[in-house]
RNA sequence: CGGGGUGUAGCUCAGCCCGGUUUAGAGCGCUUGGUUCGGGACCAAGAGGCCGGUGGUUCAAAUCCACUCACCCCGACCA
């Protein structure tokens, strides 16, 4: 292993990258703009999966599978949809030696083949509504890739959802980002602004989406996850219709939403320094890494002894002891402080002398000796502190960053310095958005749910807007 | 698709201008043995490469020429 990482005031996005290839979170691979995801980044990657599923489960659905192969004249059934996807599709032509009678898309998304499965299943109200949620890999053909932000293929969930009512639809567009919400801010201590799409944003083929951002170290945002309110779209285009109470037919109404391994991306700049990578407890894939040290092999004897004593009850995925013996405990602080490891537990022959150990906090670098008399509580004490504290600093750098601002130029001036800026620009008007795009990189980012009523003109039209939107430059 | 860069050992790179003492090197990593071990240890001995590919020039090519392939980074598009 090299030492050290590139430093992120040096260079913020080598920063990045030193640290997924080197906290061995993922690898390229010989296809430019796909990625091996390794163990270490896996790991997170299941943990991400874990505690999502759960709360996909508790909100009512359930888990299927659909195919990766979707023929290329599915994709060409709903108009916006088509034109959003085709131009970043991969289309495999031949089969088994010979041309492919029809050509097949590998799914960029998968609400086409679904609804034409959903029409199978739906005839009556009474199979309504239907809530299915998929863990896949898609593959989108992108200009340009980043490791975990933006990678050719990527593993991801999406949930589609067939409702008897719009308001019904709009019911669960609207609990899905609020579960992404709630997921992004307890497990990943990555707060959010939750808010709407503009038209242009919006998912080729929604009514409306929303979504969740967040905002990275360097000051760009990071769009986290997506839900969206697909209206009767898909239903119209694939003639998925079912029999209502009142006799009539009706087209259902849909949604879908997901979230992908570009959350890992957001993990690491949200939380990651110049140390290396640092995982909310939560979703590390091990909380708690125990360094033993010795002299003698009478001490080696001695401390390990004591460190399999004071764990004999804990749970084996919950911590490592590393002895390996070709390593002295600095390289082995270094090493996992790299690897992003919450919490790191020393054990010496003075602590067994002690009856202690030496805890040390990857968030903080704060060591706390403590007696080995009610550890395990004290250690899971100080992982939820962890946990926590990661959320409150993270917290407090998005507000730090998030600016009102009220003038066109001032915001020209400021917007290279990243951040969120709450502005008042007209959403309603193609051209705002367009000539921002123009003048500044950046965006809309959203229209928050919770932008109080504030009346003022649009920076750009002078145009009067209700209330404020959040701008600016995006991953 | 534009702009920039890189392809030589597992990794980071030197060597290339000015072809031949280069039997292709260094550091890190790896293997073996020994000493070390509370913040990235040290010594010794090893293993490991037809120098991205193809073609050319030449008595002679990692080195010069042409073509080509790949990947990375920065922009426009996107989760």
């Amino acid at each position: 292993m090299s030492k050290g990482i590139t430093k992120r005031s040096e260079d913020y996005s080598q920063w990045y990258i030193d640290i997924v290839l080197k906290a061995e979170l993922a690898d390229y691979s010989p296809v430019k703009g796909c990625m091996v995801i390794r163990p270490n980044g896996y790991g997170i990657w299941e943990n991400i999966q874990k505690n999502l599923d759960h709360m996909f489960k508790e909100t009512g659905h359930v888990n299927a599978y659909f195919p990766m192969l979707i023929p290329e004249s599915f994709l060409k059934k709903e108009a916006e949809h088509v034109e959003g996807f085709a131009p970043e599709c991969a289309v495999v032509t031949h089969g088994g030696g010979k041309p492919l009678e029809e050509p097949l898309v590998i799914r960029p998304t998968s609400e086409t083949i679904i609804w034409a499965t959903y029409k199978n299943w739906i005839s009556s109200y009474r199979d309504l509504p239907l809530l299915i949620n998929q863990w896949a890999n898609v593959c989108r053909w992108e200009m340009r890739t980043r490791l975990f932000l933006r990678t050719t293929e990527f593993l991801w969930q999406e949930g589609h959802t067939a409702h008897a009512s719009f308001e019904e639809a709009e019911e669960e567009t609207l609990r899905m980002i609020r579960v992404y919400q709630r997921f992004a801010e307890e497990f990943m201590a990555m707060p959010v602004i939750v808010g709407r799409k503009t038209e242009s944003e919006k998912f080729a083929g929604a009514v409306h989406t929303y979504c969740i951002e967040a905002l990275m170290q360097d000051g760009k945002a990071l769009q986290a996850g997506t839900s969206h309110n697909l209206g009767q779209n898909f239903a119209k285009a694939f003639d998925v219709k079912f029999q209502d109470k009142d006799k009539e037919l009706k087209y259902v109404y849909a949604t879908s939403w997901g979230v992908s391994t570009r959350l890992i991306g957001g993990m690491i700049m949200t939380h990651s320094d110049d140390q290396g990578l640092v995982i909310p407890p939560k979703l590390a894939p091990l909380p708690v890494v125990i360094v033993p040290i010795w002299r003698s092999d009478e001490e080696q004897q001695k401390v390990s002894e004591f460190a399999r004593n004071i764990t004999k009850d804990w749970d084996p995925l919950f911590y490592k002891i590393d002895e390996r013996d070709q390593y002295k405990p600095g390289y082995k602080f270094n090493e996992w402080e790299l690897k992003g490891v919450p919490l790191r537990i020393e054990i010496g022959p003075r602590d067994v002398q002690n009856q202690q150990v030496v805890l040390v906090r990857r968030d903080t670098s704060e060591k706390i000796t403590l007696s080995i008399d009610n550890l395990k509580a004290q250690v899971e004490n100080t992982l939820a502190n962890i946990q926590n504290n990661l959320f409150k600093k993270a917290k407090e750098r998005t507000e730090a960053n998030t600016f009102t601002v009220n003038s066109y130029d001032e915001y020209k001036e400021r917007i290279d310095g990243g951040g969120f800026f709450r502005v008042f620009l007209d959403h309603t008007n193609p051209e705002v958005e367009q000539k921002l795009k123009e003048d500044t990189k950046s965006t809309i980012r959203c229209i928050p749910f919770d932008a109080p009523q504030e009346e003022g003109p649009c920076m750009i039209t002078g145009k009067t807007c209700p209330y404020r939107v959040i701008a600016g430059q995006a991953y």
